[in-house]
DNA sequence: CTAGAAACTTGGCAATGACAAGATTGGCTA
DNA sequence: TAGCCAATCTTGTCATTGCCAAGTTTCTAG
């Protein structure tokens, strides 16, 4: 029994508190998310949510598992989108992220809020979109546009710059119009720093 | 009547409790933070915190407010310690920033996953803790180490990589120990690609 | 068709944040 | 020094919330 596809009494609950929740976090922050507001919304009984959700905890860690399942989506199709070169591609992923970020503020500060244990459910969808990054360096350095070196290494620097500057945006602390121009500038600064020597 | 240094029934309840807070933050992140919890703690009245935070995010702010106002310190210590040179001392700055996240995790999130509208309080503890980098990389422009060019966003950019170097730190994505030795290599990536040219 | 599981409801409890009104204390002034 | 005033803290109260237990409805597998 598909739990998340059958129409029952309600539809599919489980969606829809995650949708509200999503909108909720936006508009007052995640700390004053209430189940019972949520059930209210989505006209069910306050403690329908349990049902689907063990608690509040578990509502809010689903919600960290679907923003890093969307973020992995839209950076792939930014990378899939951009010109084949690695810089253009490497923009417009990490541009991607910035975009996402400044749409998203409040699930983006909860993404990267939550401590990551190994054993927590999101961890492989957050891998999944650190790996976006981490392939173009790979690639970068197995073509020889990246000096040699250990493509880890690489992989972090860069993804914590794109954390770092989504970040920013998403607190506004970073004007979205300009967050373009330094993304660029960015990637523009990483490979240049990390040119091989000819 | 000095309000914070005044020893009165309590003694100086406000930086009991949000010493109390951060501890408790630390432990139990966040939003398992309780007022009456903190009360508690001090042995004074469930309403007693009210005098000193008129709520509960009040409370998180003056802590968010105490906590840029200890990184930028903290920051501006580590380069007066730091060797003369550039890259020596915005090294000293981003490792000190890094162990500060590392050392406090929860107190960083909520210090940058909080929105920043320019009337809140904790503005200008922010703008002044940002300042240490941007006033290095400015030193460095005038000095002529790195390529002429607006200092503003050069500071911005290495102060985006050093949030997110921080940020992965304080989420455990980053070993501290290697964090070390990335930010080496981001700062040394940065001054490599913004080097002017000979 | 029936049994059992999944989805939801009703009722209840302890804890919390916020508020109002009163008590205590310390300093400032007249 | 007497007394007022403001800051600090207390007691009492309320609505809301998260969580839990027990029961009800609906779906589905066999």
């Amino acid at each position: 029994m598909p739990a998340a596809a059958r129409a029952y009494h309600h539809g599919n609950l489980r969606a829809e508190l995650l949708d509200a929740a999503e909108r909720s976090i936006e508009k007052s922050g995640a700390d004053q998310l209430s189940l019972r507001e949520l059930a209210r919304e989505a006209g069910v009984s306050h403690a329908a949510p349990r049902t689907h959700f063990p608690d509040r905890q578990a509502l809010l860690q689903a919600l960290v598992e679907r923003g890093f399942t969307h973020l992995g989506a839209t950076l792939r199709t930014a990378r899939d989108q951009a010109a084949p070169d690695l810089e253009a591609r490497l923009h417009a992923v990490i541009a991607a992220f910035v975009t996402f970020a400044a749409t998203r503020p409040a699930l983006v500060n909860l993404m990267f809020a939550t401590k990551t244990t190994a054993d927590e459910p999101h961890q492989k969808a957050a891998a999944d979109t650190t790996a976006v990054v981490y392939d173009l360096i790979n690639e970068g350095v197995q073509t020889g546009a990246l000096a040699a070196g250990d493509p880890e290494r690489y992989g972090l620097l860069l993804y914590a710059w794109a954390q770092g500057l989504a970040t920013l945006t998403a607190t506004g602390n970073l004007p979205p119009e300009t967050a373009n121009t330094l993304v660029a500038e960015a990637v523009s600064t990483f490979l240049r720093g990390n040119t091989p020597l000819p």
